[in-house]
DNA sequence: CGCCGCATGTAAGAGGTTACATGATTCG
DNA sequence: CGAATCATGTAACCTCTTACATGCGGCG
């Protein structure tokens, strides 16, 4: 049994939230999900037609001229079963990879200054990803449609917090060690 | 440019440890890397043959009876050389996918026992990560060639531990919380 | 006038996981 | 006597990313 397809029921999952096109999908992805879950638009169009073809959802082609027509997904009866079928399931655990610290594992003491500058670089990109938490917690009470997947949805975004919180306060610890490093090997 | 083959990398840098086997470089992976890198068997093997025809690794074989023949690898300059470029270059972000928080966002509640009952496991398999740590930590000073080197792999094993008790502490947030949804559908 | 947003996709090509295959030895 | 360790690999399979392809309209 090869891993199963995720990609799947992420599309799935956000159709159960309203009809929606691809495109509606790729950018769902990028404003509530990105601390989580990332799918490229190369696997989204591919994926959705195959779920048509299996009837997990249905589609409705809406004309338009001087652009592309829009092709709107639903989820239907049996896309929704296999949804809470999946979601059922046990999850594995999953392969585990950071590449930083890979690199970071085989540097030499005169890689420190190009690591701690790409340690502050990905810094940067922690914190814009904590105003993007913000913007969406702020979303939540409009957008939950009950109060118990309110209270699971800000879970998701507590784990992402506290994940980021732990990277941050790594880069703030590792920053400084590096720069050390660096310090002793120009002499 | 299709995205970049890291396992060659992660190969190469442990040969820098010394020669090794395709079984022990999976077995160091393991003990050592674990809780930020994870190599499969079948990309071991094919991966370390590659490597070998493109000069960056030579081989020595050993024979066995009774066993297979050990074919040790060693790294060349070239593959050094190979290596050290990769180390310098800047790491861009990967992309996340965490397969448990997509369940939980799109989970109804009557789906909390079950979320629950996984958090639950997985809080195990933390604790045992946490073990793994602590006797690579203190493995460290006899491992490590020079005190720069030593100061690195502390880092890798820090933000392993941070993010580590990111989730801990999330978990014991997260159970009680869908153990009272699980309560409230019932009745 | 150029870039961004809307809107659809396809093609190429890894990269990666899982399962299969084999077989002796040692340890509990 | 069965499980784990040593030791090599292959086959199947697919998931996923990157880059390419097209084209209008609106905003600054």
């Amino acid at each position: 049994m090869p891993r199963t397809n995720r990609t799947r029921f992420a599309l799935l999952g956000f159709l159960t939230q309203g009809p929606k096109t691809g495109y509606d999908l790729r950018k769902v992805f990028e404003e509530r999900t990105s601390h989580f879950w990332s799918e490229s638009l190369g696997q989204v169009y591919p994926t959705l037609r195959r779920l048509y073809e299996e009837g997990l959802v249905v589609r409705e082609v809406q004309k338009q001229d001087a652009r592309p027509d829009r092709i709107v997904y639903s989820i239907t009866e049996e896309g929704h079963a296999e949804l809470v079928l999946w979601i059922a399931q046990p999850s594995k655990p999953q392969p585990v990879r950071n590449e930083q610290l890979l690199k970071l594992f085989f540097a030499s003491p005169e890689h420190a200054p190009a690591l701690s500058n790409d340690l502050r670089r990905h810094l940067d990109r922690y914190r814009a990803q904590l105003d993007r938490f913000h913007s969406f917690e702020n979303q939540i009470p409009q957008l939950a449609p009950t109060e118990a997947r309110n209270q699971m949805w800000r879970l998701t975004l507590s784990l992402g917090q506290r994940i980021l919180a732990a990277r941050v306060g790594w880069c703030e610890e590792a920053i400084p060690v590096l720069d050390a490093i660096s310090k002793e090997t120009e002499s």
